[in-house]
DNA sequence: GTGAAAGCGCTAACAC
DNA sequence: GTGTTAGCGCTTTCAC
């Protein structure tokens, strides 16, 4: 093998191959001349029996995938992880959570065939790998809910951040009168959005009254608008929660005979399609979806290789003008 | 280990692990309580080391990651992969295949890192991989156009029997005068989609003149529908091979002062958002991606396995009927 | 700094 | 049908 061409142990090659300090440059060179003629790739598997390291990092996905690919946002973060880590020595593989059998995937996780997990939490509560990050290197892309391990890694959009910025932005052009749609109050980013706006409007001495909650889809949006008209209070500015909310809530402001942005002004989160192509294009703020993959894959083999990193890792947002204010 | 609590060899474990026949009913009894009582997991390293397999797949991805990821087709058919796998022993690993270092790629993918390889062929000529199939169970999805392999394992959507259906079902409508805004000639599917408009046409005996090529964007079809009108030869329906291209060359109709449908039937391919939104909603072929992907697992799983599979597998299509005809 | 030797946890011949 | 014996290809102490 390898040894033998560049004469000199086994170990020797071993250690050059790990990038260890205690080798000659002679050996160095003499061993990557070797490889590189022999096209040598060592052996995954033999490396791992060995080391006791896979170099394998899953990600976990829940079972009901088409729910999961459907959203272009994890598509964005999948792509960002998968960037990020092809620049290591580590290698992505995709977990299906199979909800039928939950213990398979926590027993393949913990049977040490991988050296760490991604965990995309999904608009919901995923307790069940909270307890896992107690036996193995676990990074969590956006907050989870659960109580249980306030103590996780994770990576998130500053939600608290982008709301202020995107109601900031509101009263910087003149309004004064500041409604919003939040997200489902038992989701961190529902929770977060409604926390930013509370804080821009108490700033400003603005009455944080007009508050309706929504779930993130479009007619939860038209049905959180509806409600909010009901009221009979008029309103200048909204902040609704995510675009397509904001897509629904556009209708109905139509059939009240309202404006956009002359009537009411529209600041947002998410720059999808909705965002884009609403009429008129809406003023939102952009999750930096492939960052945040980057981000966790990133966050992850640091704490896989002992590295200190912090607890929580905000992604800063950015704001998007757009005809909407 | 298991071996012990069961009271038999470790031999004999590895035989129930590894579902070999020959064992007794009572052992497998034996072996699989101590497995469950353990919650044993077998180690892949170990694994694959010993049996020269790894149980890993590897899926090929595009460094211009982006654009891949994008494109919902690819997500969909990831996701049919990733399903179907999670059913077997197979893990799947997402490579991204630098195109700095190609070489790279190649070699992980050789150095017996898989057990096989999954080619989405992304819009273009993929020949470096057609190399590869030579060494490694290779199957392609979507049919790459290198002439070199003729003779690779291809999992495709059925693109000729597709685009007779959309054409036939223009003439079954009672359209007599024919056109086609064609996907790029240097495509398979480019040429397939021509290729089932053709027969269709010579079997009704219509002239087959009014042919377009377009690039599969709307603002393609929105030049090739413009060339095509500006021939000053009347048509009342047209098959073109990509929905976004339909979506461009509604405007130019629409310019022209034709109706959709009254004046020119349009049918098309890819059941996606601009088929579903483009007024009016456009009659078009569904290219089921998920189960695209899950065959292709599977192609690739029985490939693996030493078991007979046909080179090429074509899955049907379905007409989804809205009001563009 | 480098080599020799001893496994990592499992499967695969080979006897029995 | 089952146990025994060797490794799979690498990393890792441990001497030197």
């Amino acid at each position: 093998m390898v040894a033998a061409v560049a004469g000199v142990s086994r170990s020797t090659v071993s250690r050059v191959v790990n990038a260890s300090p205690r080798v000659t440059a002679e050996a160095v060179e003499a061993v990557t001349a070797a490889i590189e003629q022999l096209g040598y790739v060592p052996n995954r598997a033999a490396r791992s029996l060995a080391s006791r390291r896979t170099f394998t990092i899953a990600l976990v996905i829940p079972e009901n995938t088409a729910r999961f690919f459907a959203d272009p946002y994890f598509a964005s973060v999948i792509q960002g992880v998968a960037m990020y880590l092809s620049g290591t020595d580590y290698t992505l593989t995709l977990l299906i959570a199979s909800e039928a059998d939950p213990e398979k995937t926590r027993r393949y996780l913990q049977g040490g065939n991988v050296d760490g997990a991604l965990i995309l939490s999904h608009h919901r509560d995923d307790r069940s790998y909270v307890q896992l990050a107690r036996t193995l290197p676990v990074v969590f892309g956006g907050r989870p809910m659960s109580q249980e391990g306030p103590d996780n890694y994770i990576v998130d959009v500053d939600n608290v951040a982008a709301s202020v910025q995107a109601t900031q932005y509101l009263v910087d052009h003149g309004r004064r009168r500041i409604a919003t749609i939040t997200g489902p109050q038992n989701m961190a980013a529902g929770l977060d959005r409604l926390e930013g706006w509370r804080r821009v409007l108490a700033q400003n001495s603005i009455a944080d009254d007009l508050v309706e909650e929504g779930d993130f889809t479009p007619a939860g949006g038209e049905a959180a608008m509806t409600k909010l008209l009901a009221r009979g209070i008029p309103f200048d500015g909204i902040f609704i929660a995510s675009a397509q909310m904001a897509a629904g809530a556009l209708g109905v402001l139509g059939k009240h005979g309202l404006a956009v942005p002359r009537d009411v002004a529209i600041t947002t989160m998410d720059n999808d399609y909705y965002a884009k192509n609403s009429t008129p294009p809406l003023t939102t703020i952009d999750q930096p979806a492939g960052t945040q993959g980057a981000k966790i894959a990133e966050v992850l083999v640091q704490l896989i290789n002992g590295e200190h990193v912090e607890k929580l890792t905000l992604i800063p947002t950015e704001l998007i003008e757009r005809e909407s204010v």
